[in-house]
RNA sequence: GGGUGCUUAGCUCAGUUGGUUUAGAGCGCUACCCCGACACGGUAGAGGUCACAGGUUCGAAUCCUGUAGCACCCACCA
């Protein structure tokens, strides 16, 4: 950090390699990240917890990239920020890769006591769990460590075995026989959440049932034969001619031969297939309610595993699918099976998985929906809650009004166990409560025996994992468990929340449901929905496709402020994020620039000077009122991005006011005149306080090169970091209208010489004279004044800028807005393309001003257009006109020539 | 089957309540340039009848209707 550095000391190339661990490791230590509640206004972010096994993948990226951009400027805007970051058990996903796991090693799930089975899942967990949360440094994520939490823990477990028992208490958790979703692959019940459906290729069977005593038989059709072994019933529509007489009568099971009754329900639908069902009530949800609306036998022919049991009679101990085959044999066999028709239709699989999803009646525990979500689609239709983009609220509407009822018990070992203890004989009798010794008492009071511990006995099932994390915004601060917990107080509500919108159901609208019954307020303000990452191809990036880069390499190759800046380049919220490396590319070349602009305000630094540390300009220049106005324009409108969100726009903002403003043009401005001399003390002073206030804008988005090039700037202690520079403020008074009208209309002008200089080939070296007839007195002074910008950026020998000027022969000119430039090229000029120059121009503002003309002739327009626009019309008409004269008096002399 | 959204330059997208140049940006492309911060760079360019067809309006990429195509979400049609 000296105060002069050599050019030859900063490398070419900014390194990001050798400054984001030293910084990472600075902001730690010095306790940056770490929030305790005080006098400030708060800022809270809880990450979305990623699976504790989990590996850093580039949806991660993108959603941790926002968060961190969230909290860094809200901590510059001096708030207590505050991100809680931690892990989720993941019951299902966790429990699979360990059973996955010990059977590589031979060792089966069923072998297992459960205190085997979780000793090797905690072994597995803390192997590899929060190696995510180590990836995530690398980020950059300015994460409150001292904070990390996982939904396992200890007191996180106890909360939710706390709201379990509140629940069941008010009346909202219950325990019923159900047809549910059922994984037969991880041999537990899922929720309706957890099962997708996708269209795939399938046969319909077309079947005859024999009919008791009759000759005929009845004709149904079924995708799934092998349930005909647990057909109750055969139904019709009540209504349909063709199998009037036959209701009543008896069909008989083709293969089992069991006698079923031919019922009539509303339910079928004549169209469809043959217009007759049959009915097996164990394995289809609709043939369920008809089952219980007619009485009917339940008979269930399928084992946990997918496979037959004993009561399907025929196939057992076979799986569904072979089963399947070969019941289809056997009708063909028989000459059951009149025909197989192609169709496609919508098939449940597991979303952990991926097996097919079997419906399957069985004991269960839910939770009743209805009423618990009523505040909670209130409060998010009333932006209470926002969403961003808002359009998520339109299914989260449907979800929420078509509500069931929330099935929370898996058949896992890994989890919250539920608190629900059994006594006496079945499992018809039980109690619920925190501990075994709480329950032994309960059972005996209301057993009215004297029940010991031995004669009770905990569910064996575990609560589904989205039980605990609809927690997750108040068990991070022990708020479920003490409602009046200083620290719940001060931090929640949250205020945003970014996440997949994958998840809206899962997760979102559960945390608003628990927020407002728990705490009766919202859990965050704000939910912020990111994308799908997905590749060139769109398609969705995932392990099992390979297109998905490893977001660690990305970083080493890019830096992690490039590969940040690669990840918020192309996200507008709830849009997908078509992800390509280039992206990166160019965050690092950003970099690149940034550094480099360093580079050369570093070697204009003179030894013994002291710099101003404040942006303060004595006798400014039009360079300065103009940079300066264009960074507070720019200031303003991040602010007004930022707090709508759209955070792609407020580094684009910034990335242009970086590149083009400040590099392209205000750096050349201040290089000296001669060629190895330094910039003047107070000029430097000037752009490097430009140059800090822009690393402040920067930092939320790429905070390691900011951090760097800040600290090099000058000597900082360490509460002066970067990373807690107070934010940018706008102010109005610095944006100059007027000073960036006039300094628009010199850069127009230098890019119409350069454009003469390309077109006849000039070299930028050659001299050439620069002659302008204004318009006016005023902008003849404006010019005038402002000689050594043009001076500076080209190489010109004479200057004149009046306001009646001639043209001087075999010169180039251009008309920019009314203002005549000639640019005289004796000998290196070609008159034709010279004159075919003028002549495009001409022909493009003749048709624009056609285009003009056209509104003004229009009576309506004139009319009840407001006066401003037409104004403006009458405007760029006189504009027009008057560059078109001057054209043409261009072109008249070239002809003359 | 229901819902939501999308269709603007070769690619990815902006375009805020209809009216500031005959629509903008980045990447890519073309030409010229290693000028003492940067070739991970500079300068100058080329490139779009805003999916299609109607309508409302003085005026539409922007509002309405329809058509086509695409995407996602939800749903118990065998």
């Amino acid at each position: 950090m000296s105060k002069s550095t050599a050019l030859q000391d900063i490398p070419k190339h900014f390194d990001p390699n050798n400054v984001e661990e030293k910084w990472y490791t600075f902001w730690e230590e010095n306790g940056f990240f770490h929030s305790e509640p005080d006098e400030r206004e708060s800022y809270t972010v809880v990450i979305p917890p990623p699976n504790v096994t989990g590996v850093l993948h580039m949806g991660h990226m993108l959603n941790n990239t926002i968060q961190d951009v969230l909290v860094r400027r809200a901590r510059m805007l001096g708030k207590n920020a505050c991100w809680v970051p931690g892990t989720d058990h993941a019951s299902i996903a966790t429990e699979a890769k360990v059973v996955q796991k010990l059977r590589k090693e031979g060792i089966t799930k069923a072998d297992l006591t459960r205190k085997e089975f979780l000793d090797h899942a905690w072994e597995w967990t803390d192997e590899h769990g929060g190696i995510i949360l180590q990836q995530l440094r690398k980020l950059g994520a300015s994460c409150d460590w001292e904070r990390t939490r996982f939904t396992l823990e200890d007191d996180l477990y106890e909360a939710v075995i706390d709201c379990f028992i509140e629940l069941y208490d008010r009346g909202y958790i219950y325990r019923g026989k159900r047809m549910i979703n059922w994984d037969p692959e991880a041999q537990t019940a899922l929720s309706d959440e957890e099962v997708l459906h996708r269209e795939v290729q399938s046969k319909l069977y077309h079947v005859r049932y024999k009919v008791k005593g009759e000759d005929d038989g009845i004709t149904i059709a079924t995708t799934r034969p092998e349930t005909i072994l647990a057909d109750t019933a055969v139904c019709v529509h009540p209504d349909d001619e063709r199998y009037k007489d036959l209701v009543g009568k008896t069909a008989i099971i083709p293969v089992v031969g069991r006698e079923v009754p031919i019922i009539a329900d509303e339910y079928v639908d004549p169209e469809y297939g043959t217009g007759c069902l049959k009915i097996t009530p164990a394995h289809d949800e609709n043939d369920y309610q008809i089952g219980q609306k007619h009485d009917l036998e339940i008979i269930d022919m399928l084992n946990a595993d997918g496979t037959v049991s004993e009561a399907g009679q025929f196939y057992v101990g076979k799986d569904r699918f072979e089963a399947r085959k070969l019941i289809v044999k056997d009708l063909e066999k028989a000459d059951q099976l009149l025909e197989v028709e192609e169709i496609t239709n919508k098939i449940g699989y597991s979303e952990r998985t991926d097996a097919i999803i079997e419906p399957r009646l069985s004991l269960q525990w839910f939770c009743k929906m209805d009423e618990l979500s009523k505040p909670a689609l209130e409060n998010v239709m009333n932006d209470e809650i926002q969403f961003h983009p808002a359009k998520f609220k339109n299914s989260y509407r449907h979800w929420m009004e078509n509500i069931r009822d929330w099935c929370i018990s898996r058949q896992l070992w890994w989890g919250q166990r539920i608190p629900a203890w059994y006594y006496g004989d079945g499992k018809d009798h039980y109690v619920i409560a925190k501990t075994e010794d709480e329950a032994v008492e309960k059972a005996r009071e209301k057993s009215g025996s004297s029940l010991t511990k031995e004669q009770i006995s905990q569910d064996e099932d575990v609560l589904d994992t989205w039980f605990s994390s609809w927690l997750w915004p108040m068990t991070v601060f022990d708020g479920f468990k003490d409602p009046d917990n200083e620290e719940i107080n001060y931090y929640y509500p949250t205020d945003d929340l970014v996440t997949a919108p994958e998840i809206m159901f899962f997760w979102v609208a559960r945390m608003i449901i628990s927020g407002y019954e728990f705490r009766g307020e919202k859990p965050f303000s704000n939910v912020y929905y990111t994308g799908i990452v997905r590749d060139k191809k769109r398609r969705k990036m995932s392990k099992s496709l390979g297109n998905s880069p490893d977001p660690i390499k990305l970083m080493e190759q890019y830096g992690a402020d490039g590969v940040r800046v690669g990840m918020l380049f192309s996200s507008p919220a709830g849009n997908d994020l078509l992800f390509d490396e280039q992206l990166c590319e160019q965050g690092r070349n950003f970099a690149n620039k940034i550094w480099n602009a360093f580079r050369f305000l570093s070697m204009n630094k003179q030894e013994d000077v002291e710099y101003a540390d404040k942006l303060e300009i004595e006798e400014a220049n039009l360079v300065d009122r103009w940079m300066l106005s264009r960074l507070n324009e720019t200031i303003e409108s991040v602010n007004k991005e930022m707090e709508s969100f759209r955070i792609n726009e407020a580094l684009r903002k910034i990335y242009s006011l970086i590149w083009d403003d400040f590099c392209d043009w205000y750096i050349e401005l201040i290089k000296a005149d001669e060629p190895g001399a330094k910039i003047p003390d107070d000029r430097l002073s000037v752009a490097l306080s430009f140059f800090e206030e822009l690393m402040k804008l920067l930092h939320p988005f790429m905070p390691f090169i900011t951090e760097e090039i800040w600290q090099h700037i000058r000597p900082r202690k360490t509460k002066e970091a970067m990373i807690v520079a107070q934010w940018p403020e706008f102010d109005g008074a610095a944006v100059s209208e007027s000073d960036q009208e006039l300094f628009t209309q010199i850069q127009r002008i230098i890019s119409s010489v350069r454009n003469i200089r390309a077109e006849f080939n000039v070299s930028p070296n050659d001299e050439i004279d620069l002659l302008i007839n204004a318009n006016d007195e005023k902008s003849v002074e404006a010019l005038q004044q402002n000689e050594w910008v043009f001076r500076k950026l080209q190489s010109i020998g004479e200057f004149e800028a009046k306001a009646d000027l001639q043209k001087p022969k075999t010169s180039a000119s251009s008309v920019i807005e009314g203002t005549e430039i000639f640019v005289p090229l004796e000998g290196l000029i070609d008159l034709d393309k010279e004159r075919e120059r003028v002549e495009r121009e001409i022909n493009r503002l003749e048709g624009f001003l056609k285009s003009v003309k056209g509104k003004l002739s229009n009576e309506g327009f004139v009319n009840n257009a407001p006066d401003d626009v037409v104004q403006r019309e009458r405007d760029k008409q006189e504009d027009t006109k008057n560059s078109l004269q001057k054209l043409k008096g261009i072109l008249n002399e070239l002809n003359a020539e």
